[in-house]
DNA sequence: TTTTTTACCGCAATCGATTGCGGTATTGTT
DNA sequence: AACAATACCGCAATCGATTGCGGTAAAAAA
């Protein structure tokens, strides 16, 4: 026979009671005698009796789960933004169920039905790089499910956000390269149709602008992780001698980026300044040191579950929708000048 | 009104038939006309009707869903064993919910609790460093839940296991340390309590045996962390000038430790050569790039998922517990001489 | 035309827990 | 002693889906 943990009935069956008495006598309702209480409390305990969640959720038509979708937790950025999320979700007396799309498209479709077969309370959602078609968020949307889009958001749907400012950060960063001597700074960017990569691109220019430097076509590259840096390693090198400064679009590509020059001679950041994007906790790990942006993954995770715990107790209707923007803060190290 | 999915007794109203029948028209019974059958079946899609997964498993007794309870997922360890463990289920059928323990005890009972109460069919457990009483893992044993463990294990039980050979993996690390010229290694250990921390100090141990070298004891030190590295940075410089290696538990303290000796003045690997353990992502990003040991997360997710995989389909019972052992790799790289 | 077969569908129990309502005893009130 | 008021507990419906069994038609066979 299957396991069968014991239930409230069996409960009942062994005491010669009812299943009424039993779920009564459980969270102390006054229809029931001391006595009958106890006996009750004393045999559940015995048994370490523990009610079926499932069963509650589908009496109570509430889960008290909420789903999260994130690209990839191998990501520091988006663990911490998990546990910002799960230490908010915990101390509410929330499950949550954590789903990875893997950056692709259909699993994320995957990911979302499931969620909502397991009929989650919320859902707060990092979108994949490969979505282009919302349908399965539209569709949750339709359903009146709450929904907090953090970091990647879904700009056809109206819901809450949670987003990193990403082209004031890299505006800012930018202009830190600026002011510490860089006049040429090259670009690792990530390819046109991701929204992130658009706006920390914009930041880069905006910053040039600011400081009345003509952005150049050629010091602009698609290459957005290490593996593409590694590849695209004579292209970089190729344009070395004209650079004094490198601005990438995350920690990785800046910190592998740097591995290609320091091998081919260059000082960093005397020849080369490097900064990178995020904070990775690898870039206080290499040497020299990364300059970067500092993302605040935990507290972005906090402040999306907060968003949907309000939308998940308040009848949400009257609210309009948020957008919450976290300001990047630049983390000078010694991978830049001073 | 709350949301209120579609249930198979909205059709059933909406079609003047009865639950049952839209029940089995939607899985094919041949009970069922073509004519209701097709009829069901439009407006079911119409609707985007979708079964309760809650109801499924409370009538199936059987939630098809897998629990996991790691200490991080912020550890790349970690997230490829889930990774490893996702592709298995997703493949076979099966949805997984991650628990985090922060390694923390009481979380970790929490967790457990969790997954039970939300009767998942298994549990994949990697143990927290702090969890001295095994109590609710014994429940589960008891409650005759399939469950494997993996990396951490819980000796009181007897379960399926997915584990590195730590002993032979620090004992190789060690040994390659020793032939290439290394005579006075420093090990950077864990405390005395974690088992996986043991191993490897045996297994340093006994590659320094092996090649007829004393160990000594003011060569080893309890510092397992980036940050405790920084606390222990005097010890460690204290001791650098007798040294001409360095074993540490993992790569983060590693790294962390190559920081401080090279900001002293030390080359690495030439005037001390330094090994880690994990072969993080990391040690393949800093300068010099990190010898380390290849763990195999993601392969041994699969392992432990496919372990579960047979208790759950077989009649259990029969089968006697089992112990896989991976045997890390030596990634040989530029923090070690040649 | 009567009987048998087949096609098609609904009733009701079940999984585990909750809750309004109603029903006995028992105690308290005139 | 007769009636009202508690105290205490069970019945049955509900949530959503499944399934054995039974029932009513229409079609086929006698």
């Amino acid at each position: 026979m299957k396991h069968h943990l014991t239930s409230i009935n069996d409960i009942a069956k062994a005491l010669g009671v009812s299943a009424s008495t039993v779920s009564r006598a459980l969270k102390d309702h006054p229809d029931i005698s001391t006595a009958t209480r106890e006996k009750i409390k004393a045999f559940a305990e015995k048994v370490n009796y523990r009610p079926n969640a499932l069963a509650l959720s589908l009496k109570k038509q509430v889960s008290n789960t909420i789903g999260i979708v994130v690209p990839e937790i191998v990501h520091h950025f988006f663990s911490s933004i998990i546990s910002g999320i799960e230490d908010i979700a915990y101390s509410k007396g929330y499950r949550v169920m954590i789903c990875q799309s893997n950056e692709d498209f259909q699993r994320e479709e995957m990911n979302v039905q499931a969620l909502m077969d397991h009929r989650v309370d919320g859902l707060l959602v990092c979108m994949s790089k490969t979505t282009v078609d919302p349908a399965h968020f539209i569709s949750v949307f339709k359903s009146q499910i709450p929904m907090v889009f953090f970091d990647r958001v879904c700009k056809e749907i109206d819901t809450d956000r949670v987003i990193t400012d990403d082209f004031n950060g890299a505006r800012l960063i930018t202009s830190h390269l600026i002011d510490t001597g860089c006049k040429r700074i090259l670009h690792l960017g990530t390819p046109a149709q991701l929204d992130i990569g658009q706006e920390r691109l914009q930041g880069y220019l905006q910053a040039l602008k600011d400081h009345n430097i003509t952005p150049r076509r050629d010091l602009i590259l698609t290459c957005d992780t290490a593996e593409k840096v590694w590849n695209s390693k004579d292209n970089i090198l190729k344009s070395a001698p004209h650079i004094d400064g490198i601005f990438a679009v995350n920690d990785s590509t800046a910190i592998t980026a740097m591995h290609v020059l320091m091998n081919a001679g260059y000082n960093i950041p005397k020849d080369i300044a490097v900064a990178g994007f995020g904070d990775d906790p690898v870039a206080n790990m290499v040497n020299p040191t990364l300059t970067t942006l500092e993302q605040q993954g935990y507290q972005m995770g906090q402040e999306a579950m907060n968003l949907l715990l309000e939308r998940l107790s308040n009848n949400e209707l009257s609210i309009t929708s948020r957008v919450k923007i976290f300001q990047p803060e630049l983390k000078k190290r010694n991978s830049t000048r001073s």
